[in-house]
DNA sequence: AAAAATAACTGATTTATGTCAGTTTTTATC
DNA sequence: GATAAAAACTGACATAAATCAGTTATTTTT
């Protein structure tokens, strides 16, 4: 099996048995019945990767799915110009590289790793399967899709309509719901330069700087390094103009 | 059963077995058997909408799926500001309304007929059964929102990097892509305002009024009312940088 | 620990595109 | 067929955000 660039791995085997998202009963494969289970579980590899890492390359074919299972990864587009644009944000107990699978065509984005991530590759005969056999799993996956195709067409709207301002506010807003904080309540839990916060916005990286220390001036966040901390996160919904 | 802002079309039976898209196989219902087939026909209705009437309303609860069997339709979103952003057309043979009904949530983009439009109203419980039943349906229903995701998300790139003169040819390649030319072979078959080619390309009417009269005096595009005929295709594709 | 590279930041300037305010043309309505 | 309404168009002007050209601070590498 062609493992591409996760060579650099020692692929080990993984168990879903004593998989965390399992166990707590967040992930995909939940519905999954014993022998599927046995399966899935000798079928699938687990992989880690390094911050900065790349999982799989836009352009490249797709022979399986990636689940997270600790760690955070961007998934982005490059334009034209070779600028960046981040088009989706993971965290562990997501899938990601799915959607290439799914449509049988060559990934139309890259998957970086933000963090030190771990990740279960599962090949796509495994999860062709699932889909014919298990409707409750086949309906996770439109779930998924439905869901990622809702949050795309709002940020369609989003990227046409509002300001940079209100777009770098949603940004932050993004990143504490899909990350989190820490243990402070309020701090967000992710490492994003300046740029890929800019690039999740759609901006440059002068002006997310910029913006990010008029939030400041304005008492709605605090900086410290790449930490940013939500003082005020009231005034930081109505900056970003979100009323839901 | 409630047909909502329906009701001032005559419901009417409908058959797929006559219908030109089953017969032509560019249909997703091409894998029903028999029996299944027996059951979609009993269920579904069709229904007609005039240009400029609305099939469904952003916020609206949906009961079904919509099936375009004629004319052409527009799936918007309203901005905070109350301006509306086109986030993907369709036409016939297309389904409008599945991605709230699969994700079990109200809509949240409005689809307005662009044309007179016939459609086939399908009740959610019968795409749910065939999706249990059929795999090869599931699949079809998976693809199908794995492209529309592609799109969504190459569309965010977009709007986050490239320029309005950009936009605007892409916007008008999309239009030949989905509605297609007349019998000269050049004019784009359909009849969209100034205003919604903006929205369709994120810009005000203005520019859109603008950068399409550049165009033709580019040699790019005849004008005429609201036909625009593609005279150098190539150059389109170029303006567009657009490269596959 | 020093050197090199990357990221963060700041100010000045430019430019693409939006806004405003109007006229003309087309389409819809009574 | 006249009147009203909507769409298309044009020019002047305003402005949000990009670009450019630096300095300072923080990482990373050797």
């Amino acid at each position: 099996m062609n493992f591409g660039n996760m060579a650099y791995n020692k692929d080990k085997k993984a168990s879903c048995t004593d998989c965390s998202h399992k166990i707590v009963g967040d992930s995909m494969f939940c519905s999954l019945d014993l022998k599927q289970f046995e399966e899935l579980e000798d079928k699938l590899r687990c992989l880690t990767f390094k911050k900065g890492q790349v999982i799989f390359n836009e352009g490249n074919q797709p022979y399986g799915v990636y689940c997270i299972k600790s760690g955070k990864v961007k998934i982005s587009k490059i334009g034209e110009e070779g600028k960046e644009q981040i088009v989706r944000l993971a965290r562990d107990a997501n899938l990601v590289g799915y959607r290439s699978v799914l449509s049988g065509t060559s990934y139309y984005a890259t998957a970086t790793a933000l963090d030190e991530t771990e990740v279960c590759y599962i090949p796509k005969a495994v999860i062709f399967n699932l889909i014919k056999e298990n409707t409750t799993f086949s309906m996770a996956v439109i779930g998924l899709l439905s869901d990622d195709l809702k949050r795309a067409e709002n940020k369609i709207t989003n990227m046409a309509q509002k300001h940079v301002r209100e777009r770098i506010a949603e940004a932050i807003l993004l990143l504490k719901e899909c990350y989190g904080v820490t243990d402070d309540g309020k701090t967000i839990n992710s490492n994003l330069t300046r740029r890929e916060i800019a690039n999740i916005a759609g901006t440059t990286t002068e002006t997310s700087i910029r913006i990010l220390s008029e939030f400041h001036k304005d008492k709605i966040i605090e900086l410290n390094g790449k930490d940013i901390t939500i003082i005020n996160e009231d005034k930081l919904f109505k900056t970003a103009n979100i009323f839901d």
